[in-house]
DNA sequence: GACAATTAGTTGACTCAGTCAATTATAACA
DNA sequence: TGTTATAATTGACTGAGTCAACTAATTGTC
């Protein structure tokens, strides 16, 4: 229990650093940007397969607002809108290349203020107060942000094909071929579904998708496990590891014999997950027209 | 020089701090003020002797929108205007004991909602977080506040005596005598000011009052010490005795032999200070007309 | 296969915090 | 005594964000 002296401490805390963030929003606002279109722009460059939809659920905005927000980045050359062959209410949204320009002009004078703030500090202060801001945020994060684990919705298959092939491209840089290859095989899944047989579940936190998991049939005693993904600020905390443990109570649950899972060498994070709940390597192939280098590894865990 | 992973680890911790302020402030804002209205409000409560225009300078708030928030908390009950007998262009604001009760209210919801986030944490993980926030609220104040120390102006005068009182009242609890007292040995030494013997300096942080120093004449070879304050956050931070250097370097210049002050007993920080700088203590008075068992102290030191 | 219920997105009308500029009333200055 | 500065008010406006109604396409169901 904290005492009064603590609190006022805190509140200390609070006004300095909210202050600190003024100064970095207004920085943001003399470009002529609301913060809110910065962040939605944001959401737009780190979103594949980008609508309306995803971004009014991903960041919390008003639909109407959202729209005009997006007419208005339209108007100014900053994102282009295509029609969707599937579905012609949706209109996927795609930065133009002034877009992107935009918004790392935006990213540099975040990150050009916090540099210059930080850099008034010396060498050991700047360490010891980034490892107390990683260490609160870790705490606070850990206590307080809502996390639920539910099954899929069909509002679900845009993020999770959105943001597997997102994930994989900026972290792996796979190619256009990989892209094509996700789209087919969460449709054909989702298509395929069956309650029974089939399982996906979406990671919540604080209401807004930031993971996902499943697992699909392939014969009687065989089980696929597919889209095992986390949004990075999600890592190491554990999410990955209670996914993973509730796509295999699924597994026993239905009967499997084996679960085997598809991945690519260069994922080493997944790999420990992998590990830890018993997988093993069982075979590996070349997969370059993913992108250079790449080898995708089997590996199978016997229940 | 931070590395592009320590720039993401702090935008990350930004993030979720930013969103356990908006978190504590849509508490606010559920009671019907707006963020603006709690500092008012707050702002007045610390004040005494408030005025619109203190407020204006206090919170950087615009002339139309304070009058227009004042007259709102007017028309609620929460404040009363009584017009100043000197000057009847100033109009000085007070809580009314609803407006108390609501500050309170709003200060008990922000201390709640603070206590319930850190509550969730372990007693270890409590006391890590506290600390660190201490640590690095003081390390980026240090390196990011703009400091100025400036020679008093005649809008300052209603802030020494304001604040003055209001600090001594809050963390002393003197008396309505002292409170005159103070009210008349400010007009009397802006009075008789005299640039070449008397001295009154402003500490301002990012441009906003944040304590004072002053030297009065008493003859030709004695000089008195005055109005020395610290607003509360700037404590601790040197300020104190960068404010006494700059005192007792302008006695030194001004050719006084002795400088006293007179303070109370229980100012235990501001003793330090005075030690520090060679004062000893002479003499001791009993004020009990200030408040119950109140001794005034009277320091001096020989340059 | 038709009709009800959903979902994606747009449009209209509005609210309300905050700003800019002009005005009144008093006090200070020279 | 007229000019300048200051305290406070009033008027007219901006612009981010909201609420509700609407269109158009899709899905679910009997």
């Amino acid at each position: 229990m904290f005492s009064a002296d603590q609190i006022a401490d805190i509140q200390g805390f609070n006004k300095v650093y909210q202050n600190l963030l003024k100064q970095i929003d207004s920085a943001i606002l003399e470009t002529g940007y609301t913060l809110t279109e910065k962040d939605v722009l944001l959401e737009i460059s780190k979103t594949e397969r980008c609508t309306a939809n995803i971004l009014i659920q991903q960041l919390n905005i008003d639909r109407s607002y959202m729209s005009r927000m997006i007419a208005k980045f339209e108007k100014h050359g900053l994102i282009e809108k295509t029609l969707s062959q599937t579905d012609s209410r949706i209109r996927y949204i795609r930065l133009t290349e002034l877009g992107h320009k935009e918004i790392n002009r935006l990213a540099d004078i975040q990150n050009n203020h916090i540099s210059a703030i930080f850099n008034k500090l010396n060498d050991t202060d700047q360490n010891n107060v980034w490892q107390a801001m990683v260490m609160i945020r870790n705490k606070l994060s850990e206590a307080n942000d809502v996390i639920t684990i539910r099954p899929f919705a069909q509002s679900d298959i845009e993020y999770v094909i959105s943001r597997h092939k997102t994930l994989y491209y900026a972290e792996r840089h796979l190619s256009g071929t990989f892209s094509a290859y996700v789209d087919e095989i969460v449709y054909n899944f989702v298509e395929k579904y069956n309650d029974r047989t089939d399982c996906l579940k979406i990671l919540e936190c604080n209401g807004v998708p930031a993971g996902s998991i499943a697992i699909a049939k392939v014969n009687k005693d065989t089980a696929q496990l597919r889209f095992f993904m986390l949004e990075p600020e999600m890592r190491q905390r554990g999410f990955g590891n209670r996914l993973m443990d509730m796509a295999l109570d699924f597994c026993r649950n239905k009967g499997y014999k084996t679960v085997f899972l598809l991945t690519i060498t260069a994922q080493i994070v997944a790999r420990h997950v992998y590990e830890t709940h018993g997988f093993h390597k069982v075979a590996s192939y070349d997969k370059s027209e993913w992108g250079n280098g790449v080898i995708e590894e089997r590996w199978e865990l016997e229940i």
